[in-house]
This record gives C-alpha cells, structure tokens and sequence, in this order.
DNA sequence: GTAACCTTTTGATCTAGATCAAAAATTAAT
DNA sequence: ATTAATTTTTGATCTAGATCAAAAGGTTAC
C-alpha cells in the first residue's frame, strides 16, 4: 500500500496537504537485522513500510528478548508512545526483513501539524489506531490458550506467521518456542 | 483531584478554556454497581472521577465476566476507542462504588475541539495515556507470573487492591479467584 | 564444501496455575 | 437478628505449558 492511500483511507485531504505529507516522508531502506530505534532513546522518527517486515521488542529481567509487535507493508512503524509524547522508548525496532519504508522526523512531523491542521486529525487517528490494537493484544493476553492465540495470530496476520521466526512468534504469543513447534506439529 | 488540576497537568491552558472546559464537565452521580456504557453501543460520554472506583469489563467466549480494567479518582473514564473513534464499544463500564464524577457528552467535545483548537493537544495527550497504560499492560500479560502481576498492581494502584473485589482483581490480572487467594494467604 | 552457527523439532520431566468441590466468612435483605 | 445470597478461603487433583537437554535441519561464511 502507498502512503496516499493509506492517509486518504483515515481521511481525505486537499491536495495540498496531501503533496505535503508526501514530500516529508523521505524514503529510505534498511537491510535485514538493522536495529531502527533503541531503548531509552526518544524516538525522533516514525515509518511507513512499503515492503518488508520489522518489530518492536524489548528485554526483560531475566535479559530474554521478546517481540512486543509485528510491522509489515502499509503499516505506520514507530514506538508510539515515545514518538507522539517524546519519551524515552522503552523497545527497541529491529528490520527483519529488507526493508523499503518512508520516514518522517518529529520536527517535520511538528512542522506539518502547525502549517496543516487537519493532519491533527490523522495525528489522533494513528494513535486511535495503535491504541485499537493494543487493546485487543491485552484480551488475547488475558484469557485465550496458546493455541487460540496462534489460531487469532493466523487469521489476522497470516504473513507474520509465513515471514516471522518460530522464537519471534513464540515470545510475541507470550508462549515458548518449544510450546509453538509442538502446537504446529500436531496440525 | 480536581478536573482543572487534571487538564493543567496535561497541559496549561488559558483562563478562557479552562472555564470552558469545566462548564463541559456537568457533574453527575452514581450509586453502586450502575453501568455506565454498554457492549454494542457507542460511548456517546466521557467520565472524570472525582470520587469512587469504576471498571470496564466484558464477557469472554464461555460468558465469564472478565475485568479489563480498574479507574479511580482522578482518572479520566471511557472506552477510549468507542468515546475517541465513535465506534461501538466492545467493553462496558460499571460503578463498584458511589461515585462523583463529572461527565461531558462527545457533541460537546467536539464543540469544545472546534470551538478552542488548544484543546486538541487534551485529546491526543488523553489517547498516549491511553496508549501507555495499554502497553504496559501488554508486557505485563506476556510473561510476568501471578504473583508478580500482583505485586505490580500493589505497587501501583495499592488502593484497588483494597477496594475491589477478589474476583475482579483476579480476572484483571488474568488468573482465577482461587489463585489470587492463595497468593494472598501465603504473604 | 565443510565448519561454525542458528533455528526448529522432539523427548522426558516438572510445576504454576486451573478446575472441581465444599466449607467458612462477609454482606445484604426482610 | 436470622435467613439468604454473595464472596473468599481451603483442599485435592489435574493439565497446559515451562524447563532442560539433545538431535535434526537450515544458513552463512570462509
């Protein structure tokens, strides 16, 4: 998916800003297992994926990584939480793929809020999007098996399952990499 | 905590808006166990409590009551994606105690948002709290034990430990009434 | 091409937490 | 107050999924 069409599914725009928002976002690629933003870092820049796979992850006490969430073509890329409020990211991105994606700074992010104000409105949007997303993740999280997991994971993001690592998926499901090679085994 | 101290911790406002806001802010009580939004609907309001303790909660595949979360004085109370995107609302909200709160309809937002364009920055900060709570939770449900989702809760809403109910806690965290006990009695 | 390194699978065992069931303690209602 | 209803505790048992360990497959690099 385009940039244009995905800001024009959220909400069409004039021209103007559209060419705008178009113009800010630069292009740029990434090559497999590069890591686009760190821990403890504040995110200055956010994505839009054209092609390719990555994901947000963090350590936890005991130093095992895990993926907090999958990204993949026509999907905004970013620590949300560290881009709009400018804190500290507490996960870091990582390409798992090779990547082609479109990148736009804080600044010129900030920049085009001021001059076009009805970018305030994808600006919430976004968030509303990511906070859509979260929610679900918590309710998965909270009562379902492992395997009604995988089975939800399979029918909303079939790719991540084909393109993602067996131990990315597990930890990602909240489950180990042992428990989901027996769970696929067995179908 | 007062409404006004609320949106001048987000964000210093003028005089003018400030008034605004808090004539938005009609105050309403509820009495105990009262649902406030309901699954299906659209949450056409938003609360501020200033006294009390409110949930929001569904009903799972098997029909258990399930606490998705807890929200005290001083909190801003809706679900967020039904209130923020005007999309059904796949929770609802019930009272668990008397409460005082202060409830603005989502006409009258939008209003406030056309009408005092500062108020905007309210929105957005309101969804990255959101946004936050949210994934912190989501860490919490990938790979914290019982035990330590407990401690967590403890150490930051001790007073929901307190107030709410065995079964809604549990249910919160994820395990069942009879495991929750049983960390408890251990202590 | 084979050595070194990852990733995935398979097996055996263990355990945190679920489930089922019933008793005790609280709370609410007449 | 006494009964009824709800919530919490305690006990016994079971199981999904973790852990530990090692084999089998795939990748990557020289």
């Amino acid at each position: 998916m385009q940039l244009s069409s995905y800001i024009n599914q959220i909400l069409p725009l004039s021209d103007l800003t559209n060419t705008a928002i178009e113009n800010a976002f630069i292009p740029v690629k990434f090559s497999k297992t590069q890591i686009l933003i760190t821990e403890g870092k504040i995110s200055k820049e956010m994505f839009f994926i054209e092609k390719g796979l990555a994901r947000i992850y963090y350590y936890n006490e005991s130093g095992k990584d895990i993926t907090y969430s999958f990204f993949t073509e026509g999907m905004m890329l970013t620590v949300a939480e560290s881009f709009f409020g400018q804190l500290p990211s507490r996960y870091n991105i990582e390409s798992l793929e090779d990547c082609e994606m479109r990148k736009i700074t804080y600044t010129d992010f900030e920049m085009l809020l001021k001059i076009y104000p009805e970018t305030e409105k994808i600006k919430s949007q976004g968030l509303l999007e990511f906070l859509l997303k979260a929610t679900d993740r918590i309710v998965t999280l909270q009562f379902l098996s492992a395997q009604e997991r995988y089975d939800l994971l399979m029918k909303n993001y079939p790719s991540i399952i084909q393109r993602a690592s067996l131990g990315h998926i597990a930890s990602y499901l909240g489950i180990t990499q042992e428990t989901l090679s027996r769970i696929r085994a067995k179908k």
